[in-house]
DNA sequence: CTGTTAGCGCGTTCAC
DNA sequence: GTGAACGCGCTAACAG
């Protein structure tokens, strides 16, 4: 393994000199000790050892981000945001996947934390649990009494620097929407109980639909994904719209419906959430709300990074988008 | 900071055992030195510093994957496949995203050695492009000279251990399987010229053809994503089959070829390759090649994690799913 | 079992 | 401009 003194040796220089050259050093040195230098070290073929460099410095280039589930295009989509402006910086990204284990998110913090990253991510809902939220949030304080900085896409629950999507909003733009078409009946898939995004589109929703004065809608629960969509959507009836709280959700009720010979949109209007950019030539097209996911992570790596003394949020508008899952009615 | 070296004062112990205890030694420590410092590290909210660490154990825990594009599911699943393995290891993963710019793959292999990671893992295919590909070897050796481990998700082209998916295998069974379905014109849309994996799902069809006596495809470049489906899908005509060299641009054809008022299969079967699992939902249902992506990911990496005295090749088979988007003729 | 000590590779004051 | 020397936090012999 060639070190930075082999460098040195080689080109007749002290370790210093090397080093000011070979690394980001604001130190001026000379056109012929550097030319050495450079020349010696492509010579021996030496690589910065970035574990001695953070060591020596005090501070590392990575920075960690903490998804739920990487083959999810949510994150996807989160995680190829943050991870351009990473780039952009000369930061090396450190992911871990919690697969929705909260326990999880909590060991994944304490394990960056034990790397010294620059900045840590969080990103996805926050759940109910007040003691797991607790717990994180510990974990969290601990490791921003170091100089650790840290931001979340999702809920204002951590005291962190917050890119917070308009969930509530966002489902009640879409309500007014589909009420707008014409729709009176409907029906909710609501996600899981306890997973905070879930619950504040469901809320949104139903709250517009009360402040419409229409019928409350009939609530659904299952899981956050495909088959909790598909499942939920089995047990819908006498409605004439379903409300999806995620895209990827809606596939599964579009498939559901398409088993069961329901047809959408004629016999019922179907409209998801977040605009999944691999899912927009599904036919029929899925109406939804759309959140500029690559954006949110591109942000919220843009307020970790950039130290402030409290904590921001920084709310974010979804649109919604009308397609043709959703029908006017009459 | 809180250091090993605080933490051992606090219990009364040496540096030495605080490190054995609090660390992964295999030594043996005493109950109640061990209590006291356990005791410490928790009140001092000790956390161990992994560069420091790693610099004296010389071997790290983190491994290197560098991918295309995590918004592409191709690449999501394989990432996902070799992150678990990671996490069942104790591993952490460093990921840089390239974006098909192969400078960039070679600077994150050249980067990721620098942090010294234990090993890098390559997916995606490689380029016809020679001198890209001396330069990412010349990269790798260099980093493997110094006891860095490496796999590849893609083409045998790095002399490094290779899951290598059954591209000509798996377009040939699939044209079988068309050829067998009755349809004698088609169309293949064909990817960037440059790419060995579209190249050699194009090959592997064509040859096939010949073989069964057929007449030669027509075939039809594009980029590798969905819109260069579209794009290619727009110039097809004449045919009664459609081969898109993967999923997401049989995404695209699918979507060019309802804009232009074809239907699908009635008009024109179409097929993809990878079964993408986020897609399976679409409609009509995708016939393709099946790959085990994550299965793909976590083998590689632990390929690379079994360090072996010559690189190791393995093929993996796709297997011929036949769905809705293809018909039989007559 | 437990403690002492010599590095691991590099950044960075200091003097020159 | 350049070099010498100390310290970053931890591991791993080695000695007891």
């Amino acid at each position: 393994m060639v070190t930075l003194e082999d460098v040195a040796r080689h080109a007749g220089v002290s370790l210093a000199t090397a080093s000011r050259v070979l690394n980001g050093s604001t130190r001026q040195v000379g056109a012929s000790l550097r030319e050495k230098v450079e020349v010696a070290a492509a010579q021996l073929g030496y690589r910065t050892n970035v574990a001695a460099q953070t060591l020596a410095r005090g501070a590392s280039n990575v920075i960690g981000l903490v998804v739920h589930d990487l083959t999810d295009p949510y994150f996807a989509a989160i995680a190829d945001g943050a991870m351009r402006v990473a780039e952009r910086q000369g930061l090396m990204v450190m992911v871990g996947t919690t697969h929705r284990d909260p326990q999880r998110e909590i060991a994944y913090v304490s394990t960056l934390n034990a790397q010294r990253v620059r900045a840590v991510l969080l990103a996805g809902s926050r759940l109910t649990d007040t003691q797991v939220t607790r717990r994180l949030r510990e974990e969290l304080d601990r490791y921003r009494e170091t100089g650790g900085r840290v931001a979340c896409v999702g809920q204002d629950m951590l005291g962190v620097d917050t890119v917070a999507p308009g969930n509530r909003e966002g489902a009640a733009a879409l309500a007014r929407a589909l009420a707008g078409l014409g729709h009176r009946g409907f029906a909710i898939l609501a996600g899981p109980e306890g997973l905070i995004t879930a619950r504040d589109r469901v809320a949104g929703f139903t709250e517009e639909l009360h402040r419409l004065g229409l019928p409350d809608p009939l609530v659904l629960h299952g899981s956050f994904d495909r088959d909790g969509g598909y499942g939920a959507a089995t047990r819908v009836s006498g409605v004439t719209c379903v409300f999806a709280v995620n895209d990827v959700m809606a596939v599964g009720a579009l498939a559901a419906f398409r088993d069961r010979g329901i047809r959408v949109p004629e016999d019922v209007s179907v409209a998801g959430f977040d605009d999944i950019f691999t899912l927009r030539d599904l036919v029929p097209a899925l109406s939804t709300v759309r959140l500029p996911l690559a954006d949110m992570g591109a942000r919220a790596l843009e307020l970790a990074l950039d130290a402030a003394e409290e904590a921001r949020v920084e709310g974010v508008a979804g649109e919604v988008v009308l397609r043709a899952s959703t029908r006017a009615l009459g």
